[in-house]
DNA sequence: TCAGTTATTAGAACTATTCTAAACTACTTG
DNA sequence: CAAGTAGTTTAGAATAGTTCTAATAACTGA
């Protein structure tokens, strides 16, 4: 069976230069397009190269209409359940790293066991608010990360990640 | 019983503020102090409030003699087994959790399950080599954070954490 | 429509970590 | 230095989050 590791390289093969790593709050919802109906989910679906079952589609929906989210497969799994679209908490586990590797959705780890899926793949960072598990994109496409080293040897940049913690 | 949330305030409160988020590797090792013999570990451990039992002695020498290090709690575990000097699996657990709130140790999150415990408490970042799942510090003092924005109303910064991913 | 592939599911399994409560050990006081 | 007591360790059970298994169901192309 393939791995975790193997699973992730979808993900990571789109990872960019360091100029571009300056987030920009701008370029988020660029692929708008995305939060379409149904029948546009099932070809985004599609080009992903993921048959548009009803399961994927009702997930789909629940992410991509309306405005950039940030989920645990807990919360969308409740969700579903709530809107008497009936998917097995499998099935969300499996549709969150499908469009993950897809490049659908990014996946943020903020503590052990505590990981989130972002439906704004763009360049951005984020905050975590520790004290009550929220997390936020930056409201800023200032950022920028400057003098980082280069990457070890036989290494090739795939993503850099800024979280800025804050507690209440 | 008190929560992980609670746990952590040792840690977070240590925080700096943005301008002292450029990390240095030069100081790295001002603590060397911390690599001493059993007896001035003790004295370590006594100051951050905790009885240097034999356990947390012995842990800590595999932490605090010699260099600098990324540990995971199964890792660590292996080592005093391999040392001869057997700590239970629960205890080490207790003691990484216990080092880390009393700031000995800083914990990063690189991947869902996959957690470090840093032996370098000051300012610095990391490299993640996805691949085989090493954790190195940066080597160089040059990085700089520019831009971050405002922490959300209400909250206070407790941390920032930079993750160069990488892979082979 | 039908065969063949792919997806879904319930539940078991697994991994990392924490909890429980009994046994033990370090510090304190008399 | 002998108890007392509060803190610590431990094995094993429990939990949380996620993945696996293998049987069933649903898509798709011809």
């Amino acid at each position: 069976m393939q791995n975790r590791e193997a699973r992730r390289d979808a993900q990571t093969g789109r990872a960019g230069d360091f100029a571009s790593l300056q987030s920009g709050i701008r370029t988020l919802h660029m692929q708008d397009d995305m939060s379409g109906t149904a029948p546009e989910l099932a070809v985004r679906l599609r080009e992903a190269g993921l048959r548009p079952t009803r399961q994927r589609v009702a997930l789909a929906r629940l992410l991509f209409e309306g405005g950039p989210r940030h989920v645990t497969a807990e919360g969308l799994h409740a969700e579903v359940k709530a809107a008497r679209n009936p998917v097995s908490l499998a099935t969300v586990y499996n549709a969150l790293n499908q469009f993950r590797d897809a490049g659908l959705l990014r996946e943020v780890v903020v503590a052990p066991g505590r990981s989130y899926f972002d439906t704004n793949t763009g360049h951005h960072h984020h905050f975590f608010v520790e004290t009550d598990n929220e997390l936020h994109d930056f409201p800023s496409d200032e950022v920028t990360i400057a003098g980082l080293p280069a990457p070890p040897k036989g290494t090739k940049l795939s993503r850099v990640d800024v979280i800025v913690r804050v507690r209440r």
